[in-house]
DNA sequence: TGCTGGAGACGCAATGTTGCAGAAAGTGTT
DNA sequence: AACACTTTCTGCAACATTGCGTCTCCAGCA
């Protein structure tokens, strides 16, 4: 890697710029004012070359989100035996608001909630994090991924992690986290131990 | 209404063609292979009235959300005081999957499972009705709309409903939906009963 | 150094989507 | 029946996206 090589170089300024422009763009003028044309007069390139960087207008937005996502994913896959999948999220999730406390907040939350084609690229973000937690959740369930319990226990930690994301503005410290996951700990070990013992409805 | 007048059978009319049009077209050439223009010209409109149907292509699809949707919403909102948000949405369940044991399945189901675009407005439909369901069971529980509990419960109960759909070729019986939903209520209640007494972590 | 293979940048055309404006058609009135 | 109003239907142009083909340029190799 000592040699990323003038390619590989360029390429990435080429996507650092991308980013900044448009990113630019859409705090001065608004996501939908901003064209793709003006995105790639303010990087330079032609219209073209943008969607040899990014898919969408909208995975701009999310341009760290594959980092992220495979960084949730080898944290949740690589975890010991011993540590469930749920204390994996939270681990990971308590990390993710100490370095946003540390970096302070970007104000994409705002343009996120306020941008319907952006809200449903985040709703396909969560659908991805929700299908792994699940796969892992079920491991230690020892049940099968699409069984109701996995599915449930899975789709209430996302939902955790989404509304703890709409108040990070009021309250976003790591201890805030870490209760809050704490919470919802006590709750899905209240459901899952109410269900032991009931049969299985099949789902 | 005894008058629906020429303009609103027409209407009507224009719109039962697309849908039947749309729909034979996706079921022979698939969804991304049928253009507009195809639809159109099957439909025997201009390309640019069928947007003054349907908002998207997509949208043919789920051509009966809306009613689906309001009658959910309708079936929430006008509940007993003493039927709990999820009561209701179990008893409506239970209505829909009889009506589709009577009916019969469409193939819409694969359709949608195989097509990305799809995905996403199904996505998006199921996060309506996760927001009615989580203002109503906020109601039932006395807590905010925003509240963590509200938010895990009725994502747990969303699940649930996408859990069964998935099931639905395998088995779709009534009994059977009533079943999960019942064993749902179980994971819930003792979720919350785990929750109550332990101070609230604020979220 | 000069050649060759592959990657990246673009141009072009087709398709999906949408705002705008004018034409066409249904409705209610006189 | 003729008129004024409102709703629909369409064409047009702009913008987002994508497949295909071309051209340029970096990288590895003789």
């Amino acid at each position: 890697m000592q040699h990323p090589g003038l390619r590989e170089r360029k390429k990435q300024q080429t996507r650092d710029a991308i980013v900044r422009s448009a990113m630019e763009l859409f705090a001065e003028r608004g996501f939908d004012a901003t064209t793709i044309a003006d995105i790639a007069a303010a990087a330079d390139i032609a219209p073209r070359t943008f969607f040899g960087y990014f898919p969408s207008k909208e995975a701009v937005v999310f341009h760290d989100f594959d980092e992220l996502f495979e960084d949730f994913s080898a944290r949740l896959r690589d975890r010991s035996p011993d540590e469930t999948a749920f204390a994996a999220l939270r681990a990971w999730i308590v990390e993710l608001i100490s370095a946003a406390e540390r970096d302070g907040d970007d104000p994409r939350d705002c343009l996120i909630a306020t941008t319907p084609s952006l809200e449903a690229h985040d709703r396909a973000n969560m659908a991805r994090f929700n299908e792994v937690l699940t796969t892992c959740v079920a491991e230690d369930l020892g049940v099968a991924p699409d069984s109701l319990r996995a599915q449930m226990v899975a789709a209430a930690s996302i939902a955790a992690m989404e509304s703890m994301r709409s108040l990070k503005e009021r309250d976003s410290t790591p201890e805030h986290a870490l209760a809050v996951m704490d919470e919802v700990l006590l709750f899905l070990e209240g459901g899952l131990a109410a269900l032991r013992g009931a049969a299985p409805a099949g789902a």
